[in-house]
DNA sequence: CGGCCCGCCTGACAAATGTCATCGCGAAGC
DNA sequence: GCTTCGCGATGACATTTGTCAGGCGGGCCG
C-alpha cells in the first residue's frame, strides 16, 4: 500500500514518471535491469534480498542509476552500509511527504541527499565492531533460538556460540544477548 | 511521511476531504474531539497513547465518528481489542492503496470491514490466554531486563517473576522467555 | 458461616547462560 | 623460514534462568 501510495503522488509531479514497482528486493533488481530507470527508490527492510544488497547489485548493473534508500529506522549502520553500496541517498520516513520529489530531483542533479543528524551519528558512532562470526552467532540468536539450536545451525560446538555471544555482549555493552541483539539492531549491525 | 502521502491521495477523492492529521494517540483523540470527522484512520504503533485506546476515546467521545484501523501487522490480537474498543474496520497495510478509499465509503455506508482470513485467525486463535500479572511481567520482559530488573520495577520478588514468566511461556508454548515475548507479540497480547 | 477454589506469591532444585583462561592454526611481517 | 599476532575454538566455573511443589488470601457456592 504505502509503495502503491508513494508511486500514484509521485506520478503527479510533472517532471517525475514511475516506469516501475517491486515487492522484493530480487524483484527491484529484475525490474531495474530491465526498465533502467534514472533513478530507484529502495526500502531496507523487504521480504527476499534486503534493500542495501540490491542497492549494490542495481549501482553495479544499471551504473547510470541513481539509487536512493528510503527507510523507516534511522540506523547509522544502515546509512554506512547504503553508501558503501553505491547509494546517492538515504531518506527516512519521518520526513514530510513533499520532501521526497525534492530529493529526488536533487538526486538527479548529481547531489547526495543525507539527513545531517543522522551522518554525524553515523561518524560518530564508529565501524560496525563486530567480527564476521559475532554478527553470525548474533543474528541467529535474534529469534530466541537455545544455544544448542544455533551450535546445530551454524556447524559449531556450543561452547563456542557462547564465547561469541559473549564477546558480542561485551561489545556493545550489553549484559545479555537480549539487549545485545537490540542494540545491535540499533546501530544497524546485523 | 506516510500519513501525509496517504492524506494527499484520499483528498484526490471528490467525496472524501481530510480535515485532520495526528502524530501522536493523544493528538488523534484531541483532534478528532474539535473537528468531528465521519471517519476516523488510525495506525496503532504510534508515540505516546497507541492507537487501539485512542480508538475507545474517539468512540466514546465522538459516538458518530467511525473509527478505521491501519496497521502493519496483521495480528489476531490486535483485530480482537481494535473490535472490542468499538472501531468499524480493520485493513492491514499490504492490501493495494486503491482499496483504502473503498473501504472508506462501505464504512460510511454503516459495513464494517475486515479481512476474512484475519477473523477467522482471531476467532480460531482464541482470546489471550495471559493473566493481567503475566502480560505485565513479560511486557517488562521484552527490553531484554533481567529478572531483578523487573521485580525492582514492579515491586515483586525475584522468584514471583520467574513464575510468572515460566506460566508465560508454558501458555505460548515457547522454550524461554524471548520466544515467549515474541509469539505473544504475533498474537497481539501484549 | 464454613469450606472450596483459584489467582497470586514464595522458596528449593535443575538446566541454561555468561565469563574466563587457554589452545590451535593460518596470515602478515621480518 | 621463522616468529609473531590475532581470530576462531574448547573446557571448567559462577551466575542467571526455568521448573516445581507448596503457602496465603479473597471471592463464590452450598
Amino acid at each position: 500500500m504505502i509503495r502503491g501510495a508513494l508511486a500514484s503522488l509521485l506520478s503527479l509531479e510533472p517532471d517525475i514518471e514511475v516506469v516501475g514497482e517491486a515487492a522484493t528486493g530480487d524483484e527491484a533488481v529484475a525490474v531495474a535491469a530491465v526498465t533502467r530507470p534514472d533513478v530507484a527508490l529502495l526500502d531496507i527492510e523487504m521480504p527476499g534480498k534486503d534493500g542495501i544488497t540490491a542497492a549494490g547489485e542495481i549501482c553495479r548493473e544499471v551504473p547510470e542509476c541513481h539509487v536512493m534508500i528510503l527507510t523507516t529506522f534511522a540506523r547509522p549502520g544502515y546509512l554506512r552500509r547504503a553508501m558503501e553500496a553505491g547509494a546517492s541517498a538515504f531518506l527516512v520516513k519521518d520526513s514530510p511527504a513533499r520532501e521526497l520529489a525534492a530529493a529526488i530531483r536533487r538526486v538527479l542533479s548529481g547531489e547526495r541527499v543525507i539527513d545531517p543528524g543522522l551522518a554525524a551519528a553515523a561518524l560518530s558512532a564508529g565501524p560496525n565492531p563486530l567480527s564476521p562470526r559475532e554478527r553470525e552467532v548474533l543474528s541467529a540468536a535474534v529469534d530466541g533460538s537455545t544455544i544448542n539450536d544455533i551450535a546445530a545451525r551454524l556447524h559449531l560446538s556450543e561452547g563456542t556460540v557462547r564465547n561469541y555471544l559473549s564477546s558480542a555482549i561485551q561489545k556493545t555493552s550489553a549484559r545479555n544477548r537480549i539487549e545485545a541483539v537490540q542494540k545491535a539492531q540499533d546501530q544497524g549491525w546485523l
